[in-house]
DNA sequence: CATGACTAATTAACCAGTTAGTTAGATTAT
DNA sequence: ATAATCTAACTAACTGGTTAATTAGTCATG
């Protein structure tokens, strides 16, 4: 009680509880109770950190997606060549999901309320996040072609089809798992979507040449 | 007003309205007042033809599913060879959505919710639709894998990776709308996403043979 | 004149956000 | 040193606007 419990810990507490509440239910569907009662604080302690439910679902979103940033820029800030730059990249997208498994549904959650008006987020979102891995990620695909390695493919078509195997793959786990016997979520079974995404997308983007030793960079997840 | 306007009517124009809603907002952001004024009826009419918000949410699924089932059944049924009917039934399934934008929406919400105890229509929507298709969709791949004409993948894997790449590019449009400079929904667009993907899955697909004249059916568009 | 189609008005519950505080510890005054 | 004062952190209880759902009926037609 009282001024105690380190306002940092309470703040986390919150923003945790909320991004689980938020990543599960949207905007709508979350209660502010529910996130007070799994932070375990009080619940105007929400309005004290944070203005408002939208507010509080904005600082969820900016958390999930600069965490997301930091570790993909890593990456592609790296001098790596095209080929192993975009697996890299890849592998390093798909293992940040797999260990924020919110983060795909918050993602989900916020394109589906793209439309005009619909969200005070998504174009502060776009600016800070979206565009700037897109315009990378894009400027890397034609780099690629430029030099040969890759086929001639459309960013515009290539950048979401490798997002969406990636994040579609988590998001639609739970239903997965009732229509085939095994879990999707298991360990091995994430490992083995790795390999079938990078797989998946070397087979499509890169140029066939001879002694193709296909790179499919081993995965350090835990679920 | 009274009793005309014949009740087929009114049941689908509600039935439409609460689709569109639905599908925009997610069933805790929908409002029955709102689907009512859309839809021209009192709003006790909702009720009158549907026990509550959650049931009419259960046919509004039920509705887009059984007709998204149809459409694609008429090609697995159809007695065509794997390549072409794989590349068949990826494309039914891609024009079924590019004409029915709201079923990526109403999809992946529910994909969403299928946590245990979320949602009551999850297990019907599974037995019913998504079952029978990824069974059937997966016998085609085995096949097709069987008589060489495949490589090996995983069904398990490969199934979510066709549905992800033509369901997440509707639902991530009017994000990508902001991103890029054109619109992603313009038919010619629409027309060049369509072969991206078919051409995608071919070349995940299909084993390198001599002669590979790649089967993109209708819409001759090229990337 | 019964029945299916439909509605205006009302109700009960829910839930975001507020209020009016309390508590514990840091800071200053004595 | 210690009492007085201040402030950030926190809470129990409440409020009022919103919204799903119901009620009690009207209207038209076969």
């Amino acid at each position: 009680m009282g001024s105690r419990g380190q306002p940092e810990e309470s703040r986390a507490a919150i923003l945790q509880a909320a991004a689980k509440e938020f990543a599960e239910l949207g905007i709508a569907g979350a209660r502010t109770d529910a996130i007070a009662r799994e932070a375990r604080v009080n619940k105007a302690l929400l309005y004290y950190y944070f203005k408002d439910k939208e507010t509080l679902y904005g600082a969820v979103l900016d958390h999930a997606f600069s965490g997301m940033k930091a570790k993909v820029f890593r990456v592609l800030d790296s001098d790596l060549p095209p080929r192993e730059k975009i697996m890299a990249y890849a592998g390093e997208y798909f293992d940040f999901i797999a260990s924020n498994q919110i983060y795909p549904k918050l993602m989900q959650r916020e394109m589906m309320r793209a439309r005009e008006g619909n969200s005070v987020h998504i174009d502060r979102l776009i600016k800070t996040y979206f565009q700037p891995i897109y315009r990378r990620v894009g400027a890397l695909l034609r780099e690629g072609i430029a030099e040969g390695e890759f086929r001639k493919v459309d960013p515009a078509h290539f950048v979401p089809s490798m997002i969406s195997m990636i994040v579609f793959y988590f998001s639609s786990a739970p239903v997965m798992q009732r229509i085939v016997r095994f879990n999707p979520l298991s360990p091995r079974r994430i490992a083995q979507r790795r390999a079938a995404v990078l797989d998946f997308i070397s087979a499509a983007l890169f140029q066939p040449r001879a002694g193709t030793a296909m790179a499919v960079r081993k995965s350090g997840v835990r679920t």
